[in-house]
DNA sequence: AGCTCGCGTTCCATCATGGAACCCAGTAGC
DNA sequence: GCTACTGGGTTCCATGATGGAACGCGAGCT
């Protein structure tokens, strides 16, 4: 009955979701590209209740997202840092706030906008493959199994559904017109 | 206290959060986009408690990510396809699967990898912006306020954040910022 | 008549959330 | 010397969410 772990299974995805599938834990993310390190400013920041907030910083500590470091002997102060890590989920917070503004601002418009800093150019986040500069749409991208998939799965038939990949499914992201859903069984 | 609630925040950031920072709606996202679309082959598929999937399906289509759409009449039989607003969620997927690749794989290597479905060459998914096809960081971007930004917290704080990373000093202007929840101070 | 499939709902023990109170070291004011 | 404040937490505990298991239900299959 306990909340379930993903942080095994073997999909990148589910991996990442187990830390960043939680609403403070990406909130806390983004306070701290925004600046804030130290316990107090993020409570009055987030409005989070100080123990919710100290076991999310502890997770994230633990996880290797950010540093406790100490800024002040005395009194002994800490702040916390991002490590890089936790910088490389700046792209996910990047999308998170493109599809915000996209699908979720009100009438008048998004609440807040992304610009460069030198131009002062609005900037819309895209996601493209790195070597070509194609956008990665569900159309043009495919998941396979890489170096790190278990072999047991790969060979197993009834687990392997779990961990359905691709070639089964005929209509990816349900893109097209092709609405039968896949056969199974 | 009751579960506190993010979509009414004056931030993309929360509000896409506030749909999409939970780990089942990540992963069952992430079915969807593979293809899968009826309830028991969700439930085969994620190993998740058929009341937990039922309760996610419902928000999902409620907040317009899904359609329930009748498949087949006798015996009635529904399935759950992608809306656009769902669709759209698609770079926060792969942006959380690179992530994954980088920073959670074991040391045999990611579990699953994204090739390109024409040529078969691997992709890397890379945040960039739309107009300048620069890569999008923390360095680079800045937030601002935008034109659906409450009034009332504008003139109430002066707008001071911005997205800062290393050792830059704190800003003189005081305390508060753009992006606090209505409910704070 | 009984079984299975597809798709849920109900039950309920345990887990997580979060408001509030409490704690503690050091510092500043009187 | 006494009091208050600040930064940074911990503890308490009433509720809400999670999730395994059992149950329901209409339609078809044997």
């Amino acid at each position: 009955m306990k909340k379930t772990r993903f942080d095994r299974w073997p999909c990148p995805v589910a991996r990442a979701v187990d830390l960043v599938g939680d609403a403070w834990t990406l909130l806390i993310l983004r306070e701290a590209f925004y600046g804030l390190r130290r316990f107090d400013q993020l409570e009055a920041a987030l409005g989070i209740g100080r123990n919710i907030l100290a076991r999310r910083l502890d997770r994230m500590v633990a996880e290797g997202l950010l540093e406790k470091v100490r800024y002040q002997e005395r009194p002994v102060r800490h702040e916390y840092q991002l490590l890089p890590r936790g910088r490389a989920l700046f792209p996910v917070l990047m999308a998170l706030h493109r599809w915000g503004n996209d699908w979720a601002a009100g009438p008048e418009g998004p609440p807040v906008t992304l610009v460069d800093r030198r131009t002062g150019q609005p900037v819309r986040p895209v996601l493209v493959d790195e070597a070509t500069g194609l956008a990665v749409t569900p159309e043009r991208v495919r998941a396979r199994p890489g170096p790190g998939f278990p072999r047991a799965l790969l060979a197993d038939q009834p687990v392997r559904r779990r961990f359905r990949l691709d070639g089964e499914s005929t209509d990816p992201a349900g893109a097209g017109g092709e609405l039968r859903p896949p056969t199974s069984r």
